[in-house]
DNA sequence: TCGGGTTGAGCTGTATACAGGTTGGAGGGT
DNA sequence: ACCCTCCAACCTGTATACAGCTCAACCCGA
């Protein structure tokens, strides 16, 4: 997440761990043991617990007594809700904008566009997933309501590893896709208009809710949502 | 929070922690002390520690090494954007919504209605605090997307303190609101309009939301929002 | 061979001991 | 009288020991 470096073991702990399931290095259903994660990370069981327990309250993981830590799979009607949900607050951005967005956004965007457009097609998972976190946290340090920002941010995260999987699935065509995006973004972003931002943001979720739908099995009564 | 009958211990520690912040008989700045919390549950620092790291991940609390878990304070600022985001995440129940609300919500809700009417005006704080859980419990309870549920949820406990402070301020007005709006949303859950719930939620969510920036001090440049 | 009861390894939940950090106040110098 | 320094009490952060739970493999009888 965007939080700044924090005091405590267990922040980088939470990151680290929500980074591998977000980059599907650990899969739906892959179980975290604490005294691995504690070995790991060269710290006792402690700070393991409360990093797991935190992405256990972010919905990223369930953990069972006697079992373990399982990463949540996310049936297919949840995820839907999940889609559903940040679409709406990626729109939410525009209306509770403020005043035109910075300067330094597009700056910092064309960079992201930069290193995007010199990597081959498609890229390694690793290059693809940093290209969009920057894209993301570009984005997400533009909305001005701060609750609502800390959503945006979380509501990334949920949606980070069904995304993921389409990269796998077809890298290409998603690298094609974000390349896409950042070009729009960073024309929207020079013309400074956080209104244009967050309607592509909107449209941008919308259209990767359509494609997980239908890589996922879309959930619900809504068959048409797949195009 | 609507959380049902968790297993662990640290649930109810969380709930019941929270519930006292909401009706402020822990105010805001006061101090936690794990060893305090312990032995009132009667259990050791360990699932204490769970709960308090939950609710600072909530933003309810806030603990600094060394000192103790502070209640947060919320400044003006940060009560706006809340109070902003909530207006909205209401308005969202309605652009959600799937069908119409069934009707043992307005059999619930008529239950409230008349355990309400029968109090006093003003009533005491435990009562108009468990009239206005209740009436939230059946709202909340009508969500259809889940995660927005959740998120409705939340927000209600991070608002309720700042409520609950009106209530001190002017109880016999606050009740006569709550009343108001009880009556009204029997009405329209009567017809099953979810639509007009939810207008009816953001609507007194807004009230709500300027009598507070009257009573706390409005933040940012928004003087008008005081009315 | 198959089914059921049992056992045991391994995991999380809880309790406790220790280390590190903060704060308020006592005490001495100016 | 005032201010700076230092310290001791106290609180959280971390590590470790123990209790309770789960599940799968195993054993035994039919």
């Amino acid at each position: 997440m965007s939080d700044g470096a924090e005091t405590t073991g267990a922040a980088a702990i939470f990151r680290a761990v929500c980074e591998r399931i977000c980059t599907l290095e650990l899969p739906f259903g892959a179980v975290l043991r604490e005294v691995e994660l504690a070995r790991e990370f060269g710290v006792s069981r402690t700070p393991v617990r409360q990093a797991l327990h935190q992405l256990a309250a972010f919905g990223l993981v369930e953990t069972r007594n006697g079992v373990g830590t399982l990463v949540t799979a996310g049936d297919p009607e949840t995820l839907a809700d999940i889609y559903e949900l940040r679409i709406r607050l990626a729109g939410l951005i525009g209306e509770l904008a403020t005043g035109p967005c910075p300067s330094e956004s597009a700056d910092a965007m064309r960079a992201v566009q930069a290193r995007a457009e010199a990597l081959p097609n498609p890229p390694g998972a690793r290059a693809f997933w940093q290209v969009n976190e920057d894209r993301h946290e570009i984005v997400n340090a533009l909305i001005a309501n701060r609750e609502l920002r800390g959503l945006h941010d979380l509501y990334y995260f949920k949606v980070a590893p069904f995304w993921f999987a389409l990269y796998a699935e077809a890298p290409e065509r998603e690298f094609t896709l974000l390349l896409r995006e950042i070009r729009e973004m960073v024309f929207w972003l020079e013309q400074g208009d956080m209104k244009a931002v967050a309607n592509m943001q909107e449209n941008n979720t919308a259209m990767a809710a359509r494609r997980v739908a239908v890589a996922f099995g879309q959930g619900k009564n809504e068959p048409d949502i797949a195009q």
